[in-house]
Parts: structure tokens; C-alpha cells; sequence
RNA sequence: GGCGAUAUAGCUCAGCUGGUUAGAGCGCACGACUCAUAAUCGUGAGGUCGACGGUUCAAGUCCGUCUAUCGCUACCA
């Protein structure tokens, strides 16, 4: 038993949609990382849960017609229910509406505000739009910004904003201190790119008349606490209502997938530094799984989704080829021809059939009984050594999170086993009498390597790895230890051979449906490849909201006020500072304008020289990269981001107005 | 535009502080074997190590420039 103990996390989930690939795949992940350090023998500890406050929850539930409780309450037992159906062991599951996580929540705020590292927005100071934060006076040019060029304004928000800036020095000598505390070092990298430019002050908070469904400042009963505060937290409260933190919280891994970075390397260790709370141990960050979606296959519902493989082919070859197939940090693309060929190749061939041949000869020689293993001959040793190394081995590649090469160091030993067969030859020993007691030296060496290989994966493919013990006759009580200690099976012990572990797939058959499935577009094997990010998490601010969200209503003395009129594009380049945007010159009757506009990623500049467009004539002029911005075009974007600018029915002469 | 990462056999990746003929797995081809899930075992095919230039007795491995891909960041009135 080790005295080591391991916290380990998953982001919790945003309930605003099912669990995908991407949810999957960190909490499998965190998952056969847990089980490692269980088998281990370490105290561990995994955490998984959902995020389930702010105004995308409260919409949706309004849309459903049912409470917001409700209707969390719903999603969040979907994410249990998946995990369950994954074979995951998380030990508890927290939901940040839990009366023991605001409770927490409402300590860390407090303690945060008592120290003067929360402030008002009216409190607020000079203010770049531009920017979205405040400026100091530091960072002021002839009382300007010095990016925008443009005058602060005296700004008063309605906002609570946690002093995250004053923290950056700090945070910068912490990792640079600390190199594994965020990895990959790509990653770590990338978070110190970050922090080279101000990182600002961190809006906390939303007006409780408009976001309702939040946890409320302790101090502040007319705000709620927007997503950071709230979410980021679960990680210490869920440990804090058990009075476990002591014990845990020192060995807390943070798993991640990239696209939440920022939060977790850059929010969470202020936000802790601020509290006074010791700062997490590790942040471990991994890639994306690229999957391929056809567009029509979208529109038409019937894209064949990740997780639906797993119920094809079975739990543990989903999660072997999840972690066999990823180098931890980088992206992978996911295939189910990929996913085919790697569990033919590993568990079928090289694992399952192991099994099967020994049981196999075992039955045929020995009556299904494991025979007694006489002293190891010279022919046994290069087996026995490379079992023997496994543990340590592995633990090497585990540790620094390269599940890929772990996992390719075991079957290294499988492969071997089968060429220990095949050197050995069992069947010719078989022929002759006197060679009985070598057979069986032989086949419990055969043994033994299963029952090692079968430990050693066993965080990976759980399932199966009992089923392979009890068919070697053996229980379910192991440790790592034992993965690389020879001779713990038993002669004696009866074995009983089952069904296949893992049934060889036909290839030519899957390449075959696929081929039809393309075809007929009904697949997610197309060429268009979408990168669906993996851990969609505590990221409530960049979820869509479905439907159309109106504005307030205006009068049409509001209306009147705007201007808009036809201009034509006399001429148009791309702006020589800036690589979104374009810089039009246009015409209303006679007078001429400079108008900068970002839809240079839809239209290239010639294209444009000639047309009429409907323009906001009377917007305040505005300094865009340098370039004075004289109106604004206007043009249509739909939620995918595709961007059409406005056109007319007929021609029409330039400067006339549009009402 | 700024910052960063990556670019090695068909595919996925190893190659630490520079040094004999650049490696592994998968896939592929051929051969062997028969205990086994047409599995296994052996052999092989020869990749200008993204491009160009430089440092060095010696570079995939260091330096510079460039290109491509990805990410972060700024601009999208």
C-alpha cells in the first residue's frame, strides 16, 4: 500500500447539451488515471460533475416550460447516466446548485471581497472600449490608449470585477518555478504568452433582475456570480462539504481539454492565490478529437456519433483506442476504421488470441488444469525480464501522461508472448512424454504473462481484464505489484476458457458499410472535418443559445435617429495594419467616405468596387488599426458565422436614405 | 500583426545534453508454422528527417530565414 494520494478532476460539464466525444474522452481519461493510482495502491479521490447556473440554463428552461431545477436535473442525470454506462468510477459527482457547493462558493467570495481583491464597477476608473477593461495610468499615451488611440471614458458598471491583474507578476514566477505545474509544456507555454500582456480585471458578476439563476454575492443580494466564481470552485467545494480537503486537495490534477485553458491556468490559480488557498498541483491539458461530420448527415440527424461505437464494439475497446490512439496534448482524429484496426490489431490478435491459444493448449495438455512450473530454463528469460520491468516501466510513461506509449510498452510484453510460443513450440513438446514437465513449465509462463498483461491494462480495459482473470481460473484481487511478480498463479487452478475478449471485427465488411455510407452522405466519415471540442466545460459565456433573442423594444423616435443610406464602393483595399479588415471608399451622392470593416474573411476587396450597399451613416467615426472608420456596413451573419453584406433590390442612386 | 507549438517511412508517433548504415507500432508484400479469434512468428520494402542558408571535424538533433498547419492574442462600428 502506498502512503500517496491522487485527486483527480474532470471540468465539470455545462448542461445545455448531451455528452459527446469530447466529455467522453476526459472523463475516460481521468478514469483509467484514477484506476492506475487505485491499483496502485494510492488514496485517490475523482471528481466529475455539471455546471448548471446562468442565463443559457434559464432560457432553455423556460423554452422546455419547466423549472430551471428541473431542467438541470434532467441533463445532469444524463451526464451520470452516461458515465455509468461508460463504466466510469468516479467517486462523487457534484452539481454547482448543491446547497454544499454555494455554501462554499459564498465562503471564497467572502474571504476574496474581505481582502479588497473584489471592487464595484462604479468604483470603475477610465475605461477603453476597446480594450474592455480598465486602464491604468501607466498604460496611457498623451492621456490615450495607447492601442486604440482613443480617450478612456469615465466608466461606471454595474458589475463586481475581481482584481485578477495584480496577481499577474505573481502567477508568472509561480510557473516559471513550478514547470510541471501546467503540462504539456506546449500548454504551459501558452499560458505564459498570455500573461506577457495584462490580463485585466475578471468580471465576476451579473445583475440578479436579469440572470436569476445564479448563486448571489453574500454581500450583495442585487448580483449573482457569473460562471468563474461559481464553477471553477466545485473542485474545492465538493472536497470541503466531505471534510476531506486536507486530505485531498495537496494531490489535486486538474484534466482539461485545451479549449479551457485560460479559466483553469490563468482565473483559478489568482482566484486561489487570492483566497489564501494552496494552489492546485497540476493542470494537465489534452487535444481534441478531430471527427468527421458531414454536412448533410448533420441536417438530416443521422450522423453516426463517438459514443455510439462504444455500444458497437464494446466499452473497453472505446476506451483502449481512446487512450492508445491520442498523444496526451496533441489532437487525434477519430475514425471507426481506426478504432477497428487498432482493436483487431492489440486486443483481438495479439491480447485475446494469447488467451485463446493457452487455454486453448491448456484444455488440449493439461486437462484445462494450470500445470507446475519447473525452474526457469535460458529460453524463459527474456519473457520473465520483460514482465518483471512492466510496472516500473509503465509508471515512467504514466506519470508524465503518455498513455499512448504506457499502454504500447505492455503489449511490447504481449507480443513477446506470443513469440515465446512461437520459439517454445508447446505443440511439438506435446509429442514426446518426456518433455511433459517443459510443456508445462512452458504454458504456466503463458499463463502468468496473461494474468501480468491483464493487471496492467487493467485501468484501461477493466471489464475485460477480469474476464480474462476468470477465465485464467483467477479473482479479482490484484495489484500492480503483482503485475510484474512472477509466479503468483497457482498449479493447480482450473481454468475455463469463455467467448472471445474481443471479437475480431471484419474489415472488409466495415470498409464496405462505410463506403455505402458515404455514398449515400448518411456518415461521419466525409471529408469535412470538424473539430468538436473535448471538454466543453464551466464555459456557460460561449454556448449558443438556440432561437433568436430579441432586443428591447424601440419607439420610432428611437429609429429616427439612425441614418442609414445607399452608398456605392468607389474603392477598397485591405488594411495594411490589421488582417480582418478591409478599407472601402464609398460614395453618398457627392461626398465621399472612408468606412473600415471587418468582412475581409468573406469578400475580397475587388469584388466589392462597384456595389451599392446600405450603410449606418451617422455612427460616431471611430479610429479602426489607425484608419478613421466613417460608418459602419451593414450585413447579415448567421449563427455559423457566415457573413453576407446588404444589397439592394434595384439600383438605386448613392446617398439616398434608407428608412 | 504579435506570441507560441508542430512539420521524421502510406498512417500514428519515438529520437535526451549534436557523433557508427535514422527507429517503433499499424498497414502492405513475401515466407514459416498450426496451439489459437484466417490469429501467430520471421523477413522485407529503403523516408533528400518541411525548404533554403549557416555554425561544426560531425546536425533530424544548434543558429537564421522562409513555407505549411494548429493554437493564443489584437483589430471586425
Amino acid at each position: 500500500m502506498s502512503d500517496k494520494t491522487f485527486y483527480a478532476t474532470t471540468p465539470i460539464f455545462y448542461v445545455n447539451a448531451e455528452p459527446h466525444i469530447g466529455h467522453a474522452y476526459t472523463t475516460i481519461l481521468v478514469d483509467v488515471v484514477t484506476r492506475y493510482h487505485r491499483l496502485k495502491g494510492d488514496d485517490t479521490f475523482f471528481l466529475t460533475g455539471t455546471d448548471e447556473h446562468g442565463e443559457k440554463i434559464q432560457k432553455a428552461a423556460d423554452a422546455a416550460g419547466i423549472s430551471p431545477q428541473a431542467y438541470t436535473d434532467q441533463i445532469s442525470s444524463k451526464f451520470r447516466s452516461t458515465w455509468d454506462d461508460l463504466g466510469i468510477r468516479y467517486d462523487e459527482f457534484i452539481r454547482t446548485t448543491e446547497e454544499r457547493h454555494k455554501k462554499t462558493v459564498n465562503e471564497i467570495l467572502q474571504t476574496v471581497y474581505d481582502k479588497g481583491d473584489i471592487i464595484f464597477g462604479e468604483y470603475g476608473g477610465l475605461y477603453c472600449i476597446g480594450c474592455e477593461r480598465y486602464l491604468t495610468e501607466k498604460e496611457l499615451v498623451d492621456g490615450k490608449c495607447k492601442d486604440h488611440d482613443t480617450v478612456p471614458e469615465y466608466r461606471s458598471e454595474e458589475n463586481y470585477f475581481f482584481r485578477m491583474e495584480k496577481y499577474r507578476p505573481w502567477l508568472i514566477e509561480y510557473i516559471e518555478d513550478n514547470p510541471d505545474f501546467i503540462r504539456p509544456e506546449r500548454y504551459r507555454n501558452e499560458v505564459l504568452g498570455i500573461l506577457r500582456e495584462p490580463i485585466g480585471d475578471l468580471s465576476i458578476s451579473r445583475p440578479k433582475d436579469r440572470v436569476p439563476w445564479g448563486i448571489p454575492l453574500p454581500w450583495d443580494d442585487n448580483h449573482v456570480t457569473y460562471v468563474w466564481f461559481d464553477a471553477l470552485i466545485n473542485y474545492y467545494s465538493a472536497l470541503e462539504s466531505q471534510g476531506t480537503t486536507e486530505r485531498y486537495w495537496p494531490a489535486v490534477n486538474h484534466f482539461i481539454a485545451k479549449d479551457i485553458l485560460k479559466p483553469h491556468g490563468v482565473f483559478w490559480p489568482t482566484m486561489l492565490k487570492s483566497a489564501g488557498l494552496p494552489i492546485y498541483k497540476h493542470l494537465n491539458v489534452h487535444g481534441y478529437w478531430q471527427t468527421d461530420t458531414g454536412k448533410m448527415s448533420k441536417s438530416k440527424g443521422n450522423v453516426v456519433r463517438p459514443l455510439d461505437l462504444k455500444d458497437k464494439y464494446g466499452n473497453d475497446a472505446f476506451r483502449y483506442y481512446l487512450l492508445k490512439d491520442m498523444s496526451f496534448g496533441l489532437d487525434s482524429t477519430f475514425g471507426e476504421l481506426g478504432l477497428a484496426e487498432r482493436v483487431n490489431a492489440d486486443l483481438a490478435n495479439d491480447l485475446g488470441n494469447l488467451l485463446n491459444r493457452t487455454l486453448g493448449m491448456l484444455n488440449k495438455y493439461f486437462d484445462s488444469v494450470v500445470p507446475e512450473s519447473a525452474e526457469p530454463t535460458e529460453a524463459d528469460n527474456e519473457l520473465l525480464t520483460s514482465f518483471k520491468a512492466l510496472p516500473a516501466d509503465i509508471d515512467v510513461f504514466f506519470e508524465k501522461l503518455q498513455f499512448d506509449r504506457g499502454i504500447e510498452r505492455i503489449m511490447e510484453s504481449v507480443r513477446l508472448s506470443n513469440r515465446y510460443i512461437a520459439e517454445t513450440k508447446p505443440w511439438e513438446l506435446a509429442k514426446d512424454e518426456s518433455k511433459k514437465e517443459r510443456l508445462g513449465t512452458v504454458l504456466y509462463n503463458c499463463v502468468e504473462a496473461l494474468r501480468c498483461a491483464a493487471i496492467a491494462l487493467s485501468p484501461v480495459i477493466p471489464d475485460k481484464s477480469l474476464e480474462l482473470l476468470a477465465q485464467l481460473g483467477l479473482g479479482d484481487n490484484y495489484t500492480i505489484e503483482g503485475a510484474g511478480n512472477w509466479g503468483l498463479s497457482y498449479a493447480g487452478t482450473k481454468t475455463q476458457a469463455g467467448t472471445p475478449l474481443f471479437p475480431r471485427i471484419d474489415m472488409d465488411e466495415l470498409r464496405a458499410s462505410v463506403e455505402a455510407d458515404v455514398a449515400t452522405g448518411d456518415t461521419n466519415m466525409s471529408d469535412e472535418t470538424t473539430a468538436i471540442a473535448t471538454g466543453e466545460a464551466v464555459s456557460a459565456e460561449t454556448e449558443e443559445v438556440t432561437g433568436i433573442v430579441h432586443k428591447d423594444e424601440v419607439t420610432i423616435d428611437d429609429f429616427a435617429k439612425l441614418e442609414f443610406r445607399v452608398a456605392e464602393i468607389v474603392a477598397c483595399e485591405n488594411h495594411p495594419k490589421a488582417d480582418k479588415l478591409l478599407v472601402l471608399s464609398v460614395k453618398l451622392a457627392d461626398e465621399e467616405r472612408t468606412i473600415v470593416s471587418g468582412i475581409r474573411e468573406w469578400y475580397d476587396a475587388e469584388d466589392l468596387v462597384g456595389k451599392k450597399v446600405i450603410i449606418v451613416a451617422n455612427l460616431k467615426p471611430v479610429k479602426l488599426r489607425g484608419i478613421l472608420s466613417q460608418g459602419m456596413i451593414m450585413a447579415a451573419e448567421d449563427a455559423d458565422g457566415n457573413l453576407a453584406v446588404s444589397a439592394l433590390d434595384k439600383d438605386i442612386a448613392s446617398g439616398s436614405e434608407v428608412r
